[in-house]
Parts: structure tokens; sequence; C-alpha cells
DNA sequence: AAGGCTTGCTCAATCGATGTAGCAAGGCTA
DNA sequence: TAGCCTTGCTACATCGATTGAGCAAGCCTT
């Protein structure tokens, strides 16, 4: 509350008429064991009140070797997802009596490793990583510096790792597609359903194919991989793969399983163009999950990720104290 | 990259046979300054390079009295404004070589004050305030830490604020509604244009009130303080407000300007019942903007606040040292 | 050959909080 | 009255990086 800069323990031991390590005694509640008076203490109290004290955390975590910060990294802070999973990790922290220091690292991998480093310069003292692109060396960077860490989204195969059960999520968006339209014929491909989205090497889109795959030959409604349409991520890709397809078939499949909200907005940019008859003849699921998507003009079948639980999930194993490889799926639901 | 424990300069300076002041010297680009050979640097800095050095940041921090943090606190994630002022947060924060730690604090005033307190004990850099309840606080307890700071969105009297022109927008949005729909006329509400969602006495949304007003009045087609409906900013809030006018009026008012996002949900599931016949008798617009309410069943006119522009002025107003009270206003854009 | 300048480095204090070791004063026992 | 314990506190080293001060060796000048 004075003037100029902030004050330290030495000031306050200065105006209490006392020492340092008593001020830092008293005030962290080890007084007891340093047999320091009640009274003592009282005055201490009373003068770092005064002053307006707060500790300097840069300081203790020096001397302490940590830093009474939580660490995580994440792709962007735009897609909804990603935002839950902040939030959802923030309230965690608190809850430890940790400062969450979020920061968006991108999808380049070396960006994410930087933002790793960094982190960890700081001493944090856990850090959740989601999305990474290159995951070892992140792990590495972790293990080497001591600093627990769980992989979030993208797993890691040298650490806990908590991830949404692409392939049962899948499965039930598949098999619920399915359910709502009529029995695709091998004859004609307008009947079939499409995955659209995502990349086929990246582990996500391939535990998704596999799933969407299982169900579709439960069916017997699969008959060529021209069903698969993994155009990437970007909603403009999505657009064009749609569009195209539209084209060769002169119509809407009948079946649409959308991999990420993104390529939602592409989807959704080209059924604005089409009449209100064409969409009541085809069925849509996204894997994903958007409050205002689910308003769209049409019935559209949803899969949302649980961000909640899965950073729950990564806490517990935080606390628990795993080290080694661990993965843990949690299931997402359909909305 | 050695076994176990990070490195330090001592280490660094032990193994490369010269001295702690010299490898941090080396290390920091100062090595000019400080008159070492180049050779010597090439040495120390290869050694650190096979150690695997990286500084500790409390350390310097603590030493330079500063963090190289960049700390910013937002009422919450999920909202798709704050998401996007916290990505762009980041890469102002990343371009200025700074790692931004974002802390969510929810809306309430004791909450926020504490997570400032603790960014400001980490000595960050600088502090970006977003959404601040009870500002005066705030501002007080960075100014007497010196730390640069400036309030986004909900500005405050003491201190560099940047806000949305929430009476422009209002106004250019009311503009177009009444300019899409037919003539209100006293005699029949039917056909007023109600605003919906909000809280009088917050600054937002009075201001937005304002801006409604003013077209309104321009237009000759204000008529009563039925217009407003304040009922609060959340969705079930809104769902039931719209509910009861649509049961006063016997059906959907001629225009309808939803002042946020959240308000909108509530809207939606209120029109979700709704035939699309009485869907098309009405205007609707939005004071927030969400890429998939764009693709709604009906024409919709949104506001999209200028995150980008508001944090590029933050950090302008930063890096210029503004520190007095100075309001800048962003224009938001029509969609 | 004494004085001064340059070059290339090292020493040691410092930032603020923590915690171990230990000191001084008083009380109690033998 | 010496020896020991307890109580209530202080001194000092420590964490790792930075930086002002300064030292030693070599060269140049006059």
């Amino acid at each position: 509350m004075k003037s100029g800069q902030k004050s330290t323990i030495y000031d306050i031991a200065q105006k209490a008429g006392s020492s340092p390590s008593a001020v830092s005694a008293a005030l962290n509640g080890k007084w007891k064991q340093r047999r320091l008076k009640p009274e003592t203490v009282e005055r201490i109290k009373r003068v770092a009140r005064e002053e307006g004290y707060t500790a300097n955390l840069q300081a203790r975590g020096l001397r302490k070797a940590e830093s009474g910060l939580a660490g995580m990294v994440l792709p962007d802070h735009e897609n909804r997802f990603f935002a839950e999973l902040s939030q959802q990790f923030a309230r965690e922290a608190h809850a430890r009596g940790l400062c969450p220091a979020i920061v968006h690292a991108g999808r380049d991998a070396e960006a994410q490793l930087t933002s790793v480093d960094s982190l960890i310069a700081y001493s944090v003292d856990l850090l959740v990583i989601a999305g990474a692109t290159r995951s070892p060396e992140l792990a590495q960077a972790c293990r080497s510096a001591n600093v627990p860490h769980v992989f979030v989204d993208h797993p890691c195969a040298e650490a806990p790792s908590v991830v949404t059960d692409n392939t049962g999520g899948a499965s039930v968006l598949a098999k619920t597609l399915l359910e709502d339209m009529p029995q695709p014929e091998e004859s004609d491909p307008a009947t079939w359903l499409y995955f659209l989205g995502g990349e086929r090497h990246l582990p996500a889109s391939a535990e998704r194919i596999q799933g969407f795959r299982q169900q579709c030959d439960a069916a017997d409604a699969f008959f060529s991989d021209d069903q698969i349409l993994a155009c990437g991520y970007g909603s403009a890709q999505a657009e064009q793969a749609l569009s195209a397809l539209h084209q060769r078939l002169g119509r809407l499949p009948a079946g649409l399983f959308v991999n990420s909200i993104d390529c939602f907005e592409g989807v959704l940019s080209v059924l604005s163009h089409l009449p209100e008859t064409e969409l009541a003849r085809s069925t849509f699921g996204c894997y994903d999950y958007d409050p205002f998507a689910a308003f769209s003009r049409f019935p559209l079948r949803m899969i949302r990720q649980r961000a909640d639980l899965m950073v729950e999930e990564a806490f517990r194993q935080l606390d628990a104290g795993t080290a080694g490889p661990r993965l843990i799926q949690v299931s997402p639901e359909l909305v």
C-alpha cells in the first residue's frame, strides 16, 4: 500500500522488529514448528497486511524448485473442444492451488517444443499437452526436466495419455446414421454413407475411419474405398470435396459422416445453396459438437467429446504420479 | 541431455573451463560488450548445446525483476469472443518474445483480484484484463506493483482501456434491422422491434440499448419501454423472456435484436418449436458472432466484435507506455 | 623502464524466500 | 553450581542468472 515498490520480507522484518526468517515462517503457517510466539506472529502478520505484502513467487519458486504454475499447451483457442479443455484445466489447476498458464502453440511441432521448453524453464509443476504433433520429443523434454506430464487428445507412446475413444465414438455415430437412412444399395453410390474430412495417416482420423468402417461392414454398407473422403481438416477442403461428390452423384449422398466441426462448416456452405427438398433426403452426422450446429435446418447427430472428463482424468493421472506410458480412453457422447 | 537434473550455468562453466559470468554473457549475446573471445563463446555454446542447457527463467526473472511472462485475465474461455481475444493475445505476446500466461478468473470480482495479484506476484511484464467486473481495485493493484496494464472489453476509468464501440455497433445493427422489416406501427406491438438480453445497469448493455434507442427514435419506431427486454445474459432467461413475449403478442415480433450469443441460443430453442412460416415474418439480429449461427434457417444479421483489432490496440497502448486513463473504441463489423 | 591502454577474462554481490544450524536466556534437575 | 532442556528467536547459506568492479597479461608509448 505504500509508495513505490513491492515490499519484501526484509522490509516487513524491519518494520516488525524481527528477522526475515521469522516473517517467512509466520506468513507460511510454519511458526509453530519454528517456535515463534503467537504475539510475534500476530505482529508480523499485521505489518504484512498494512504494507500490502505479497510474496515474490519467482524467488520462492527458485528456492523451492517449483513454481506453483500449472502449464498447458494447446494447438489453438478457437476450437470449441480446446476451449473446453482449457476451461476445465483452469478449474482443476485452481482447485490444486496452482496458477494455470495456458500457452497456445499452434500445430507446428517446433513451436510446440519451444513452448514446452519455455514452460519447463519456468519450473511448472505439471504439464498437460493437448494435440501434440510430435509427442516423443515433448515427452523427452518433460522427462529430462522431471516435470509430471500428461498428453491429452493426441496420445504419446511414452507417457500417460488421455484420449477420446475415437473408434467407439465413430462407431456409435455411424451406426445411428445407418439406422436413420434407407439401406444402402451397392449399385447406387448415391445411397451410400460417406465419411468426409480428416487425414488417413493421422491417428485420430484413422481410428474414426476404423469405427466407421466397422459399422458399415456390420450393416453390409461398405462397398468401396470411395466412401472415405479424407480431404483434410479444413473447411474449404471439405467444401470442395463435398461439391465434387455432389456433382458426381448428381445429388447429395444418402448419408454423410463429417469428421470435424471445421469440415462441417464447409459442408454447410455447400448445403446452403441447395433446396430444402434435397436436404430432406439425406442424413447428417458430425464428429464434434457445436450448440449452434444443433439448430441447423436439418436433423443432425453430433458426437461431443467430453473435455471435462478428459481433463479430470488427466489430473487423476498426475495426482497418482503415473509416469510410464498409459492410454486412457474417454467415451464421447452422442447428441 | 544428461542424466538427472537440469544443468545450470555453473555446470556449463565447469565443462567449458570458464566462469559462470562468461557463460551467461556468451549465451545472451552480450559477449561483445564483455569482451569474450569468439572462440570462447563458441566453446561455451557448444557445451551448452550438448548439455541441453536452458536458462532457469525464475532465477533470471528474480535477478532482472521481470519474468518474460505476459499475463491475461479472462472471465471464461468458452465464449467465442474471449477465445479470439486470447488467441490474438498469445500471438502478440509471442511476437514480443513473451510467454503468454492466460488465467481465466470467472466473473467474480474477488476471483479476478486474486488472479491479478497472483500474476503480479510472478512479476508479469504486462497485464491485459478482459471483462473486469470491478476494475478500480484491479488497476490499483497493477499500479502499486508498477505493472503496465490495459483493460479490454470492460473499461476502467483509471487506466487505458480498449472497448468495442457498443453504441455504434448497436446503432448499425438496429438500423439494418429496421430497414429490413416493415415500418412498425404504434398501434400494433407485434410490428415493433425488440431488444432482448443483457442487464440495463451494466455498461455494455446500457450502451447497446442507447444505440438501439437512437435508431428507433430516428425511424419513429420507439413507442414503449416494453421494447427493451433486459432479462440477463443467460440463454435460459432469454428463452423465457421470448416465450413470454410470443405468448403476449400471439406471434413473434416483427424484429428482434438479441444482445448476445448466449441469449441467441435461448432464442433458437424457442424458434425451433415454431413453424417456418412464422419465422419468415420476422427479422433477426444478434450482437455477437458465431459461424454456425450464420447458417440458421432464417436470415440473420450479426455484429462481430473485432477481438483481433482490440488486442492489437491494447498492445499498442502497452508499447507506448500509456498509463493514465484513456478510452479507445474499436468498431465492430456487421456480418 | 615506468606508465598507460587494451584485451580477455573472473569475483563477488545481488535479486527475495526458505530452512538448517545454532545462539542466548531462562528453568529445571542432580 | 554444573549440566541439561526448553523456548524463542537470528544468522547464514542456498536456489541460478546477471552485472559492476576489477585483475592480470600483453602491447605501446615516451
